[in-house]
DNA sequence: GTCCAGGTTTTTA
DNA sequence: TAAAAACATGGA
């Protein structure tokens, strides 16, 4: 449904604070009790929820195909509520995940723009993630407004050096951004072409890059490629595992085809009550 | 000054 | 093969 410069979308499941908060995004910010700003697809964006009425404003006249990309954004044709259903069924502690911070929903987000953030994110805390990213599109990326730049593709990056790079201050990582910005950029590793291709196939491509390992392929495989079957395992989430599921090596064993969603929940519950997991030690 | 952060690579035994 | 150590940076 569209209005102006807003797109509406009616009877969506979100939260959005515990969806934008949840660790697999870095470039939405609050800026009012329901409404989140950011920069998506190259634009900058307002978008609010109450009552699961989803308005999103974009800084120009919206048009059909932008509403049919950002119900992709959001993944509003996958039923959550059925599948967190079945999830809770499975663990009394995803319940109390569920619980503790209901509605979130993996996000479908640009796979070089998620592939880069998280190269940036190993070995280091949200908030300089988040500053570093912002760096990186404040200072290669186009600019859309005074206070807003769009993500950086590869191609531009590609250009650069590791020296240019320092502007950032992302350490080490850089030279790790370069690498993956050439390969993507030059077409040794495809991003399009991993659509097609089978989850452990894309993961071995994506490690191809320096700088990319397990954790890093697996969290593009599922914020940037929605392969929900996919469980990024951070220090967070290993802690979890022992604490919770000490016998279990792979947490699809018990929650199957959506794990990765599984995964978002405790994640996101382990790192906000990190407490729990001394309570729960036998 | 020391430790740690949504890891990965390199070095060492 | 497995376990340490190194890697930049900044906040606690």
């Amino acid at each position: 449904m569209l209005f102006a410069n807003t797109i509406l979308l009616e009877n969506v499941q979100i939260n959005l604070e515990n969806t934008f908060e949840s660790g697999q995004c870095f470039r939405w910010n609050k800026i009012s009790e329901h409404e989140y700003e950011g920069v998506c697809f190259g634009e900058a964006v307002k978008i609010n929820c109450i009552n699961g009425l989803v308005r999103i404003k974009l800084n120009r006249e919206a048009i059909q195909a932008d509403e049919k990309i950002f119900r992709n954004y959001l993944d509003v044709s996958t039923n959550y509520e059925k599948i967190l259903e079945s999830l809770s069924a499975k663990s009394k502690f995803l319940k109390k995940a569920l619980n503790f911070a209901p509605g979130i929903r993996i996000l479908r987000q640009e796979p070089w723009e998620t592939l880069c953030s998280f190269i940036i994110s190993q070995n280091n805390n949200i908030k300089r993630i988040k500053d570093i990213i912002e760096r990186l599109c404040y200072f290669f990326g186009k600019r859309i407004s005074d206070y807003h730049f769009a993500f950086p593709s590869p191609e531009d990056l590609s250009k650069l050096t590791t020296e240019n790079l320092e502007l950032i201050r992302s350490g080490f990582r850089a030279k790790y951004i370069m690498d993956a910005a050439r390969k993507v950029a030059s077409g040794e590793v495809c991003l399009n072409s991993l659509k097609d291709m089978h989850t452990a196939d894309a993961k071995l491509k994506l490690m191809k890059i320096d700088g990319v390992g397990s954790k890093v392929a697996d969290c593009t495989l599922l914020y940037g490629y929605n392969r929900l079957d996919v469980v990024p395992k951070d220090v967070w989430m290993i802690r979890a595992m022992n604490s919770l599921f000490p016998n279990i090596k792979d947490l699809t064993e018990i929650f199957g085809e959506y794990s990765g969603i599984a995964q978002i929940y405790i994640f996101n519950y382990i790192r906000r009550n990190p407490w729990d997991l001394d309570v729960m030690k036998i």
